[in-house]
DNA sequence: CCTTGAACCTGCGGGC
DNA sequence: TGCCCGCAGGTTCAAG
């Protein structure tokens, strides 16, 4: 599911449901996710108060009442549900947090991608999750001189690079495609030969996630909305996911190529 | 150093 | 209807 938007999404549901919240217990239905959950995960977490939630790249983070801090990657399929009492547990449904006025809290997660884990929060940026991950696309660390210089050393194709987690973090498959579309760039052309397009290709992931932060934004209500699912799939794309069918502004078939084992998204005709 | 491919795991849709 | 294959929004690790 998540990319930064749909991340972005979710944090901001979770605040609003969670923010000041205590938690009275912790449940897991099994050892980890992608890898195990750390000794004393569940006891280090109950009683603690959920002061706030943050996000730097694809990760939640859950500030507590404690000097550590639960950080939670979805993967590919990971979701959380509220609600205001206990219900029946589904298929999937790995870590059950219980606050203290009767509220449930779950993560559930298909195919267990997923990540969480507690840090020391002093020392998070050198965690060892967080330490090699570039700027914040939506932040002005992400520059046109800094794009610029990374993309001069790189070899390889631009649409791989953007996903690049160390390069900027937060684009993921669909929205690197999406970018390059509204920047006019064939995904094949290699970095060091775009590098006089760092500003639009700023401009284009910028414009991208902030529409679909809206999107996303836009319907949060209730519990549903929190795994970011209705902004998910409310909002259109140009390429992604559109193999085979018209280009909305040039009438071409959009194509698709496999790069680093992705399928890339382009409109042959609009991308150069 | 940089880049690619496989692996992790389950569910779903298309083709036969 | 049912089975098999390919594919899916991410990350990491091994290997070239």
């Amino acid at each position: 599911m998540p990319e930064l938007p749909e991340v972005e999404t979710v944090k901001r549901g979770l605040e609003n449901v969670l923010k000041g919240a205590k938690i009275s217990s912790v449940t897991l239905k099994r050892s980890g996710l992608r890898v195990p959950f750390p000794p004393g995960f569940a006891k280090s977490l109950k009683g603690r108060t959920i002061t706030s939630i943050t996000r730097r790249a694809k990760y939640l983070i859950f500030h507590l009442d404690s000097p550590q801090v639960l950080i939670v990657h979805l993967g590919m399929s990971g979701r959380f549900s509220s609600y205001n009492h206990s219900v029946p547990l589904t298929r999937h449904d790995h870590v059950i947090f219980t606050l203290s006025d009767d509220r449930v809290l779950i993560y559930n997660d298909a195919r267990r991608f997923g990540i969480m884990t507690l840090a020391d929060s002093e020392s998070i940026t050198e965690n060892v999750l967080f330490s090699h991950l570039g700027p914040e696309p939506l932040e002005k660390g992400f520059s046109t001189a800094y794009l610029k210089s990374q993309l001069a050393k790189r070899k390889g194709p631009i649409k791989p690079a953007l996903m690049d987690q160390s390069l900027v973090v937060g684009v993921g498959n669909i929205y690197a495609c999406e970018a390059l579309f509204l920047a006019g760039i064939a995904p094949q052309k290699p970095s060091s030969e775009v590098t006089d397009k760092a500003g639009a290709i700023i401009n284009s992931i910028r414009k991208v996630l902030n529409e679909a932060i809206e999107s996303g934004g836009s319907s949060l209500r209730d519990f549903y909305q929190i795994s970011g699912e209705t902004g998910y799939f409310q909002h259109h794309f140009n390429v992604y996911g559109r193999r085979g069918k018209p280009c909305y502004s040039c009438g071409t078939a959009i194509h698709t190529i496999k790069q680093a084992g992705r399928t890339t998204f382009f409109c042959p005709t609009c991308q150069k």
